[in-house]
DNA sequence: CAATTCTGCTTCATCGATTGAGCAAGCGAG
DNA sequence: CTCGCTTGCTCAATCGATGAAGCAGAATTG
């Protein structure tokens, strides 16, 4: 049976009225605080009957106005291409729930503006708390968040007004650097410095790996070519170009290189297979992230896997706790087993 | 300046007292139909500043609370973990967001009592319309939002009670077979059944696939192997399951074969490497879904890329024209370039 | 048997925004 | 000068759920 005008939702007072009863003892009930509210266990029984015959659903809006706390939890995310922010929504997602909160998520495409628009939007939601992943500018959303009393958290990228949550890069590039290295020093007999490319020169994960990437240049006693640092931006495309730029410049391309995500290997991975710059023999790549595609790519590849799990786990302990110290916790990377 | 207590949200009362008005007259300037209220333009302004400069955030809860319509619109989809769902939650946030609409996600991980559980809550939060996408039981969403007056569409997979926008999965199937049969023939020199793995028997995408299959083989007069359509559900252990046992139970496999979707793939691709079976020679493959790194797999891969802009474009064409007629909308999808 | 406590409810204000109805002042026409 | 219209607002009800306060009647106590 199909109605044109939209079904009338059920709310508690239709349901006092069936039970015969008032509202309040409907909310009591509905809410599960009838024992302490001191409703009878008969009435109690009469209207969960009633609000499961009728497909009560409560009225979420009206509940939240009402309520100190919304428990509601929103994120703000970069991108959904690749599995490292997809994972890290996938469990926030669950966790969340998991704590009787409901989470609410958006993409911003990167996009500085769409941050902030987005954080003020979770904020009129009235969220409780809201996770900034990889946010470009953390600190301009904590402030919001503080001035409308929410409690906030950085993932990905730290920021210096709330606590943040964020991998150990600089632990993570020295290894996944070293590794490219000798990979490089086994094949072709020779110390040489790598190319690194991919992140933003200005974040702070970029910097810390390119820190990373220095430190163990300077193990093995190899200068760094500061010409080979080309930290173009994430986009596959941008990866792309400073590729064909480089190449241009400098005629021969190192035998090694460093990429900074998974998301700016495809345009590594696409310029090199375009250009057939490397068409003699594979060069060594090291990949901070992880891909289950590429990781079959070949064994020339190596990865550092994000550690998603603990780091939500740090996420939500610092939220459960409710603590708001100022701090950074680094989450080492796992690297990954080639082959 | 930090506060333990929470600050305490400006609401329009706060703004109507200190601009000396009222708070009906700061409702209408602030929701931007003061004309239609006959506010003075002056009042208007100063109304407009004050707000600026208190950091007036509206309440949505409220706002949604007393209109009509909440302009939220929800969608639920099964996981992040490839690009095809990335692609569609990314694109549907923005063009949800371009009308106005306020998209709320919520991945089930393809759980079918998550799903009920999670439509649910979206209508608890007032959504005005529901997206389910790749939904096991779409009708029993599409039922729980007709009993709340909600109107609701299914994408990627179909249902019977709402209308639904899904690839052509025959054509697809049958054109990504066509080019795996073709490909085994043109090295191999004989016409042999390939191999489908992956997806549910049940589903409708998966046995329309399956039919494509049948049709390309039926085209150039090959009997399919029934022992080798393996519907063993999505997830890459099962795929690789699925692949282990038929291997031990055929011994010898087919050199080409049709996996239905790229989560699949990653586990028959497992199995390859772990077992060793293709040492000698890769196998063609088709692969129904698209990714940038298996596109780099090597040349024995073909691809089928569904449309996901252009299905949005139809979802949002139902929703924005209100149109209810039951119709399943076939987008077509696009077969990738090799190489 | 009166006083007190306990039980099982109901009443009502409240959360913040929206909106139909209404009111007072101003202004022009007759 | 008065009637009627316009302008520019205010008032008050409303959305649905919540919970403090309160109120009968039953049960217990001294």
């Amino acid at each position: 049976m199909k109605r044109s005008i939209p079904t009338k939702r059920t709310t508690i007072y239709d349901l006092a009225e069936l039970a015969g009863t008032s509202a309040s003892a409907v909310s009591a009930v509905l809410s599960g605080n009838w024992k302490k509210r001191r409703i009878s266990a008969q009435l109690a029984e009469k209207i969960t009957r009633l609000a499961e015959e009728q497909g009560y659903a409560l009225n979420m809006q009206a509940s939240v106005l009402r309520r100190e706390r919304s428990k509601i939890i929103g994120m703000i995310v970069p991108k959904y291409d690749n599995r490292y922010f997809g994972s890290i929504v996938e469990q926030f997602e669950a966790m969340a729930r998991e704590r009787g909160l409901f989470p609410i998520i958006t993409c911003t495409r990167r996009d500085p503006a769409l941050e902030i628009e987005a954080a003020r939007a979770m904020l009129s939601y009235q969220v409780d708390c809201l996770i900034a992943t990889g946010a470009t500018d953390p600190d301009r959303i904590a402030d919001i968040c503080s001035a409308a009393g929410v409690r906030a958290v950085n993932l990905d990228l730290p920021g210096s007004r709330v606590p943040s949550v964020i991998s150990d890069n600089f632990a993570g590039a020295l290894e996944l650097t070293r590794r490219v290295l000798a990979n490089c020093e086994r094949e072709f007999g020779e110390k040489a410095p790598l190319l690194f490319v991919g992140g933003r020169g200005t974040d702070h994960n970029t910097s810390e790996r390119v820190r990373g990437f220095r430190a163990a240049h300077a193990e093995v006693g190899v200068a760094v070519d500061e010409t080979l640092v080309l930290t173009c931006g994430y986009a596959p495309e941008k990866a792309e170009n400073a590729m064909k730029a480089i190449a241009e410049k400098v005629g021969t391309l190192p035998r090694g290189m460093f990429v900074n995500s998974t998301i700016s290997l495809e345009g590594v991975m696409r310029w090199i297979r375009r250009s057939g710059h490397y068409a003699d023999r594979m060069p060594h790549l090291g990949c901070f992230d992880w891909d289950p595609f590429v990781a079959m790519l070949g064994d020339h590849i190596e990865m550092v896997r994000q550690d998603v799990p603990r780091m939500l786990d740090a996420v939500f302990e610092i939220i459960d706790s409710g603590a708001s110290e100022l701090k950074v916790i680094q989450i080492p990377p796992i690297v990954e087993q080639t082959g």
